[in-house]
DNA sequence: CTATTACTAGAACGTTGGTCTAGTAATCGC
DNA sequence: GCGATTACTAGACCAACGTTCTAGTAATAG
């Protein structure tokens, strides 16, 4: 099973080398010099421990991942794991960034028509978050600096430069986007998150009904089938991406 | 101290009285009967909990949220808590909900201008999260379904079948504007959860520059001064707003 | 006056993230 | 070659956590 999702071959990044001494060794991984000088083969490393953790992660959760599980199944002791990182954190910092890898990157595209693509870019974003849905409450929880978290963020910028959004909106724009990604999955896994989907789902539609005086346009009109999660994201996507269009000098 | 923040009196929702016995319990604390048939002003209660619970992850964050801790600060014992609450998570859903009773709801608006009012609600929802920046993570972990999130969930819908979102489309677009609000909470807050946010900021500052060969958009465009946050977020709901109103029958 | 209900709480259990200390095997300077 | 240093591993241990078990108390009901 190993990394349980089919994994599609999305460009990796991994740098981290030599980074000229950073003193102020602010919070997160991805600014500190690793503990590394591959020597032989190490046994253990970063990139096993990344990978070992989403595997744990897909398969069991956010609950049962602890420093001796992710151990045991990396066939070592619990305590040689902070060699490699400082804290439990780091793992989950470097679980979050792999899957960002998963998200393939398009060739930076041409300028005829950059709607397609970057919907297309979106979407695919959102589905690899999902099928991980761990990833959500983490997100929340620390800023995306990893490199696969970078050069996706950077192809959204391009993409939007490309567009033709002006410079000073430009930040603005996929700072937009990718917030409205990312509320989308929260919102979506956080329905996945307490055991039967299905069976909150319906307690919450019963729920509705019971006190539908006091919610009279939720009990009337929203009905979450389970198809319409998809289909919802897409059009405010497009609600978006009007908007967005409308003011972007056209090129 | 008691309840650190401004507090505005905005309207509050708290029923859950008899609720047939839905004796499928699922998950959520909201779909339980509670443990109470109020006999002479308890000395604990949900209520109570709920404000304290505010009050300690406002002023020590979401790790230093012990049941004993709260506890000690409820002036009783640990194990007295789980009389009103099964778990640590339903403290967590009630402390939530809570703070979603914070934001003010505008009387049902007149036709005539849907724009402004609905935006200034998302603003201040928005505002009231990033008070308590340890909502944020916990967004991605459990649908929405207190009383007082239903309310301001309510109201969105409202407001946009009031301004003449077509009715197949009103789940979209209110679920869709709800995703922007709490994403961009999320992304916000992210750079709050780990200590000290601007040595961060810098050191991810110089990171882009470092590796400017990488990342040549971000390095050059992407600068996240103070105030970007509150002017991105209006930015990019306008795009969303735009986008809502071109494609909502004009009334 | 006894039974029941509403509520409180101490002690204890298993598990967790993390540290301290001690070790081993390979490489490097000489 | 050899001692010192570096890269890495791991057992024992700690304080703290969420939660359960059991035992209570105070008030109401019959």
């Amino acid at each position: 099973m190993e990394n349980g999702t089919g994994q599609s071959q999305a460009t990796r990044q991994s740098h981290d080398s030599a980074q000229p001494s950073n003193s102020e060794a602010a919070g997160s991984v991805w600014l500190r010099p690793r503990q590394v000088t591959p020597r032989q083969a190490a046994p253990l490393s970063r990139e096993r421990i990344a990978a070992e953790a989403v595997a744990v992660l897909d398969s069991d959760g956010t609950q049962r991942l602890t420093m001796r599980r992710l151990a045991e199944r990396l066939g070592t002791g619990a305590t040689t794991l902070y060699w490699h990182v400082d804290t439990k954190d780091d793992v989950l910092d470097l679980a979050l960034d792999e899957i960002f890898g998963e998200v393939p990157l398009p060739a930076p595209l041409a300028s005829d028509g950059w709607r397609e693509p970057l919907s297309a870019f979106l979407h695919q974003w959102r589905t690899v978050l999902l099928q991980h849905p761990w990833s959500a409450p983490l997100l929340g929880t620390r800023p995306l600096m990893g490199p696969n978290a970078l050069a996706r963020s950077e192809f959204l910028h391009a993409t939007l430069l490309a567009a033709g959004v002006p410079q000073p909106h430009l930040a603005a724009a996929a700072y937009a986007l990718s917030n409205y990604v990312i509320g989308s999955v929260a919102t979506r896994a956080a329905w996945h998150a307490r055991g039967d989907e299905s069976a909150i789902r319906r307690a919450a539609q019963n729920h509705l009904q019971a006190h539908h005086a006091s919610y009279p346009v939720q009990a009337e009109h929203v009905t979450m089938a389970d198809g319409d999660w998809d289909a919802s994201f897409t059009h405010g996507l497009n609600y978006f991406l009007d908007g967005l269009h409308a003011r972007a000098s056209p090129q």
